[in-house]
DNA sequence: CAGTGTGAAGTTGTTCACAGCA
DNA sequence: TGCTGTGAACAACTTCACACTG
């Protein structure tokens, strides 16, 4: 049952979290984890758990559950967090120089070669050991660089300019942190993360909450 | 047809970015914009625009299509952005530092009274005119403020003790930044974000592409 | 016509029911 | 009995089709 058709989203979104769930029960020397267990955890049906595993190829043993060290590996990989992938941040702002002080994010499978800004005050300094660099040496660097990923955290009206910037370097993927949707050729991947949605969702339910 | 049944998480995902875009036009002196137009701009269905837009009761001129001005007064009322609610976040490293110093929460309603965090270091220091408490006073200064909303960017292991202290207190709805679940009463909103869910999504897309 | 607005059809994701196993 | 794994029933969301309006 290894994956061959495309995995649903709100799957996508689940893992990470059983992901994590798992990895501290490993931290305190657990060997197995139950679907009912993850299920209970995460406040969600059981059976939808072992139908998102599926999705991974990971198979349990029955009556026990899943071997933990198996689970933790088998996700890692299955999320792309066990490869690592170069990326390049643009925009060393608040939400910028937070991503690059992240520890978590070389964890995942993500490593921040160099950081861009416009600011003179800011080039030329380092966040966590990573180079803010000028936005003008983008292309000599990517040029020289491997680099497939590409992380916007600009003012959204500079969004659609630096995505093109990057589309034009050879990009192959763009973390859109902007509110702004970006339009791009087709064969380039684009995620978008805002976490004012969020904000959004936490107010209805908090407002207009539904009768259940 | 004002809305009286809970709103679908999907449709709050997309609405700030509707949001977002007409105001840029707004910003632009125009005066008119179709849900074929926004639909174009997000890549998506015309008439998925104008569904999600039932829900909020905004009513637009046929063949021209919505007021902006209304258009952005409606929207930001009915996500709630209009409203300013206070909220106390708990750790203060990098990606808390991010939210304190962003003005954008507060253009989205959401205004960060304080914050806290157990390094001794930090306490007493403020963040964009915030300022930074011990953990330990928490209690008391929520007690004396009427803060609603709980922010949580403490390492993932302190999440529940961190969500415990803000229910303990009274808070009525937390927003969880780590890849931790949280147990709380039902009555207690919680929202879940964690930006590495969506780097699992973007991974997901580079590596296990569908054949579409 | 180019647009809104809405009920019906279609698709996708979730929950149920149960077979199989140790 | 407690758990995995899966096909079938169900619910949620999206797309289609079309009536309506200036």
């Amino acid at each position: 049952m290894s994956q061959e058709k495309s995995v649903p989203v709100p799957v996508l979104r689940r893992m990470p979290s059983y992901l994590s769930f798992v990895k501290t029960l490993q931290k305190q020397g657990e060997k197995y984890v139950s679907s009912t267990r993850i299920a209970e955890y995460m406040g969600i049906d059981s059976t939808q758990v072992t139908k998102d595993l599926s999705h991974t190829g990971i198979t349990g043993k029955t009556r026990v559950g899943y071997e933990v060290d198996d689970f933790v590996r088998i996700l890692e990989e299955f999320l792309g967090f066990s490869r690592t992938d170069s990326a390049f941040l643009v925009g060393a702002g608040s939400l910028g120089s937070a991503l690059l002080q992240d520890k978590g994010l070389s964890a995942f499978g993500l490593c921040i070669e160099a950081a861009f800004d416009v600011d003179k005050a800011k080039v030329g300094t380092r966040v966590n050991d990573i180079e803010i660099c000028h936005i003008d040496q983008f292309r000599a660097m990517a040029a020289e660089r491997h680099v497939v990923i590409g992380i916007i955290t600009v003012p959204a009206e500079h969004a659609q300019n630096v995505a093109d910037l990057m589309v034009a370097w050879g990009i192959r993927a763009i973390w859109n942190f902007t509110p702004a949707r970006i339009k791009v050729p087709s064969h380039i991947v684009v995620q978008n993360t805002t976490i004012y949605t969020n904000l959004a969702i936490l107010f209805n339910k908090l407002y207009h909450p539904d009768h259940s």
